[in-house]
This record gives structure tokens, sequence and C-alpha cells, in this order.
DNA sequence: AAGCGTATTGCAATCGATTGCAATATAGCC
DNA sequence: GGCTATATTGCAATCGATTGCAATACGCTT
């Protein structure tokens, strides 16, 4: 039953058998009014019968826009693995879906491969028309370069405020206020920091628990503040060693992120600390999992549904000639049994 | 520092630089030795000191080489979100790093957007090469009408060694098989079966569910086989379901994956079921976060790795004009401490 | 009946790179 | 010195669609 089309159609295929001139067959697929309703339904009705796709080369060629957007991730260069943390795969979802609702395709790339020079070979190429960058890393110098190129994107990672291009992302800081403020208001005298703070979002978290603790008259100790990558087995390792060193009267941790969290939490159950009354632990991001394990996790929600819709936004504005501007998202302190003392 | 080129180079400005005619540019940019050597240099030089990109488009146009691949992820019908399953960003890491180290552009496509008719949008209008799609769903037509339309392309998921289309996929059989006949080393009886047989991957699994329990004697009970979606949650109000109803002599529980394991587990614990002591439980993917979970979860090792590389190959040569073939990757039972009861 | 406005369609240039084939130059050979 | 083989380079067509502008036709006004 299936239409086996010998060889792919072209505009001109399709104006031939409609008897018409390749531009008033352009135009008539394109509903354009000037052209004759009736020649316009009737070119439509001979191009659906065909199987008839414009081919997109042709026509991103012609009129100087892909209609595609390249989204990267940026990784740790040392943690030299592919994508892992759950938390990308959230706003990556919610992104491929925005841009496929505004009629964008989406170039999914990871920097590790990519690490030659994205503006070029993204931008430059035309491959893309504009450029999402997930995570700014470690102050990385591609996207301050971005900026002077005047090459339209939009970076997901922390607002500083000082920087050059547009930013969209959580309020880190309010959020890990929320979080270790929660952890003194259930007792906690002593709160570990973990997460690498060498990331631009990390250190805006390390500045929140910074605030909290001062703002209840505690002085933040250096030592307390434990570099630790994005994943589980960071967080478990890291929790270990903490516990092994003189750090055995911590009672809480304010982990970086649900997986650092989720490995800290292992670490601390092996050891057959009790979470939350002994320990009481808070992590970041509110994925999936975090719900279904045991005890569940205290989190800070951050809202990847607005984020994601909002990156969209402002890069099409941008691309379409106006501004793009950066903004913080609000985040929610998710209480769950991780943290709760009290009932 | 940066050169902030006026406006795009092309080609023949290239040539106008270097003095030299478009074709001879052309040609040297693409080191063809039978430019001159000097030519070729004195080309390559000016190109870089210009920055200038060959023109993606333009090429494709002319080439008839996308050089794009597209991929497709298809979901649930009613699961209307986002890409959820952890297990789906490990193997689209690993073919997203693979197609770049092949010089292949990624074109990431969730399926409930495109929904409409992905051979046309992709293939027939060219903007990819070929496509990959992963998680064949419940028997969905479009991957069978694709077969037909003589586009290349590759499927992740279940090779039941009748479909027309080449598909890569895990040993879902032996493992479920695995998993099951642990279990009832460990001393199981009754083993519930968690997942959604409308899925030809877990539709597999459960045949390797009852394949353990007939090789041992025991006659698989059609009640025990819960359909369950890809999510903790599923997988925990499944459970909390199953213990409410008669099923309470359950000892043991299969879950198709380590999402609903996770969710399983939370709904066993919440009811003071101690595991894997009274109920042993097994998981499949071996996602990262199974090792870190209270008890660690002993799942199925499904070999990511491997799987994105062989689509990836697998595809091109089928671009490149060779044959693709099915095939069955190997999984591993990894014991955790929420199936082993002895030591 | 001439003049003019409107609706519809087509011509031809254009986007930027690639490539078959022809043209030119140079060297080597007898 | 004439001739052929080889090394380089350029001409011009091509990929498929879009679009500014010109062309045509038709109807209406006075």
């Amino acid at each position: 039953m299936t239409i086996k089309p010998a060889k792919t159609m072209t505009l001109s295929d399709i104006a031939r058998l409609a008897g018409v001139s390749e531009s008033t067959a352009s135009r008539a697929l394109r509903d354009n009014p000037v052209i004759n309703a009736q020649t316009r339904q009737k070119v439509q009705q001979i191009a659906a019968d065909h199987q008839f796709k414009v081919n997109a080369t042709a026509r991103s060629l012609r009129t100087q826009k892909s209609h595609t957007i390249a989204v990267i991730i940026l990784f740790d260069a040392k943690t030299q693995q592919a994508i892992t943390d759950p938390f990308l795969l959230d706003i990556l979802g919610v992104i491929a879906d925005e841009l496929t609702r505004q009629g964008y395709d989406m170039l999914l790339s990871t920097s590790k491969t990519t690490d030659k020079d994205w503006r070029s070979y993204y931008f430059d190429s035309k491959r893309a028309d504009g450029l999402i960058v997930i995570g700014q890393g470690e102050h990385d110098e591609r996207v301050e370069q971005l900026s002077d190129a005047g090459v339209p994107f939009v970076v997901w990672g922390a607002a500083t405020g000082t920087e050059r291009f547009p930013v969209i992302g959580s309020d880190n800081r309010q959020g890990a206020q929320l979080a270790v403020t929660h952890l003194l208001a259930q007792g906690c005298k002593r709160i570990a920091f973990l997460g690498d703070i060498r990331h631009t979002e990390i250190e805006m978290r390390y500045l929140g628990y910074q605030d909290a603790l001062q703002a209840a008259g505690i002085k933040p100790e250096a030592k307390l503040q434990l570099n630790t990558d994005f994943t589980a087995q960071a967080g478990y390792l890291q929790t270990q060693q903490a516990l092994f060193n003189e750090l055995a009267t911590l009672d809480g941790i304010f982990a970086a992120s649900d997986a650092i969290a989720m490995g800290a939490m292992k670490a601390l159950l092996e050891h057959n600390i009790k979470v939350p009354q002994q320990l009481a632990l808070v992590g970041f991001d509110d994925i999936a999992m975090s719900a279904y394990c045991t005890p569940s996790l205290t989190t800070v929600k951050q809202d990847t549904h607005a984020g994601g819709k909002l990156l969209v936004a402002q890069l099409l504005s941008r691309i379409n000639g106006g501004k793009a501007a950066s903004q913080l998202l609000p985040v929610k302190l998710i209480e769950r049994q991780s943290s709760l003392r009290k009932h």
C-alpha cells in the first residue's frame, strides 16, 4: 500500500505535474495568498499525492536560515564521561520539545568530542542559527568568546550579573540558603558542603550555604567544603572519606546535586549513621529518583520546565533581532525524610 | 584580540584573496593532491587567517549528503512525558560521541512532538542521511513503514528475528532468565514481574522470566505479571497495590527496569518488608544509581557502550551501501544487596 | 474605446560549494 | 625542434528552492 517513490521528487517535478512554473509551485506550497486559491489547492494536492517534501538543505541555502539550534552540553574536562547527570536529561527533554514546537530542529553535541570550536563549527558553517550552552562549567573561555563573535546564544548556568551574555538558571544561592536554613532549623550544627565550587553554579550554592550559616551566627569552616564531582560515586567516596577524617562530628550534609546526595546517603547508611536522626541530608535538583530512595531525599527543586522554555524563548527572540536577557528562576525546597526530624 | 569578521566569508572570497579560482580554492581546502602543494598551503593559510568555514548547507546541497543522523526517541503514547528513563541518557550519550567521532552530526527528536512522519521529515527532506530509532515501543507501525521506504535506519530494541529491519539490542530474554534463576537460587518461590509486556523488549524479559520458572518446575501465574510503566512512581504504586492484594505471599520481584525496581523498593520498605530477607528484588539496566540505593540493587547490566557503537557502525555501513544486521548483545547479572541472602 | 488598477503567473538571478572536462603550461624524449 | 605525457588550474554546470521584478490577462471606469 505504501507508495515507494522511485526517486525523490523535487519542486520542479511537482511544478511540471501541476502545469505551473517552479515559482508558482513554491508559492503555492507555502500557501502564499498571491497565488490563486485553486492553483494552490491543486499544487498542494499533487505534492501530497507524491509525498513531496521540500529539500531542507536547498531551502536553508536560499533563505540563509537553518531553522536548527545546536545544544551543547559541557563537561568537566576531567570526568571525561558521557552525559551522566539525570538533571541534564530533564532539561534536555524540555528544550527538545520546545524547539520542536517552535519549528526548530535540535542538533545535540557533547563538548567532549566537539571541543574544537563550536562557534565555527555550528554557527559560521551555518549548521545552526543559534546555540544553547548547558553548564558553564569551570569558567569556559569558549563561552566568553561566543559573546564577542555576535553569535546568538544563551547559557543555562549561573547568572552572576557580570556576564556579557544571557544566562538562564536557577537561583542557586537562594536555593542553597533555603536548604541550609532548613537543616539548621532541624537542629544541625555542623554541616558539610559537597560540591565542586569551581563550577559557577556550585559556587553560588556554596555562597548560599555560607549565607545561611552566617545568618545563624555560625562561622563557615573551609574544611567542610569538599570538592565532589557530579556523580553518586563521588558523593559516596567523599562521604566515606569525610567520616574517616575528623569530620565525624558532622550532623548535616548539603550536597550540590541529588546524585551526590544519594552517594552520600549510601555511605552514611553503610556506617550505620541514622538519616536524618544522626545526620540530616539535603540535595539539589529534585530528580525523579529523589522521592524513591529510602529515606526519601529532601532537595531543592529546579524548575526545568520553565528553564527550558525560557532558554528557547530568549534565544529565538535574539535570533529574530530582539534582545535576550538573563533570568534567575525561583527554586523550591522539597522536604522529605532525609532531613525531617520533627513532624 | 578576537578577529571579528565583518561578514561571513565565502569560498569565493578566499579564492579571490588567494588569487586562484573557486575550484582551485575548493580543492585546496580539501587537500586534493591534484593541486600544487604550495597553492594548497597558501589557500589553507588564508582560510585559517580569516576563520573561513565551509558553508555546510551549500556543501550538503551539492554533495547530496547531510552528514547528519537523526536519533528518534519513542515514547509511550500514554506517558506523554519527556525523556525520563536514565537508561536512555546513557545510550544517547554513547551514540552522540560515536557519531561525532565518525564526523556526523546528531539531530535529536522526541517522538512526542514529531509524531507526524519522521521518514518524510528527516529523510525525504534530506535533513538526515539515516535514522536511529530508540525503543520500538508498542509495535510502532511507523517503524515498519520505514523499512518499506528504503530509508537507512537501525533500531535499538528487541530483535525477535522476524523484523525486516536491523535491530540492535540486549539479549533481554537471557538477561531476565539470569535474573529470575538467581532469585530462585536465593530461595524465592513466588516472584512477581513488573513491566509492561506490550513493549517488545519487556515482552522478551517476560519470556525469560517464564523460562526460568519453568526450568525450575514452577508454573508461571499470569496474575503475577503486573503492567508497569518505566518510572519509579509506577513501580511504587504497582507494588503497593500488589501488597494490598492477595499477592502478600510474594517473596521475589523482578522489575523490568531499575527505575521501576527503585519504586518497588520504596514501597516494600515502607511496608517494613525486609529486602532481601523477606522479599528479594532484581532490576534491569544497571543505571548509575543502582549501586547507590540501599539496599543496593541487583540488576542485569546492558552494555550500552557496545550498543551505541554498534548502532552507529551498522547504520553507517548501511548508508555506505553495505548491509546492516541485527545483533543481540550479551548481558550480565550484577549481584548486589537487594537479592543476596547468603554470603 | 482608451486607460488604468488588480490578480495571477513566470523569468531569471541567487544562495555557496563541488566537480567533470577542457585548457594551459611545463617537462621530457627522440 | 617537434611531439607527447603530466601537472595545474579554470570554466561552467549543478544541487533545489526562493523571490524581486516583469509580464500578462482581465475587468472596470469614464
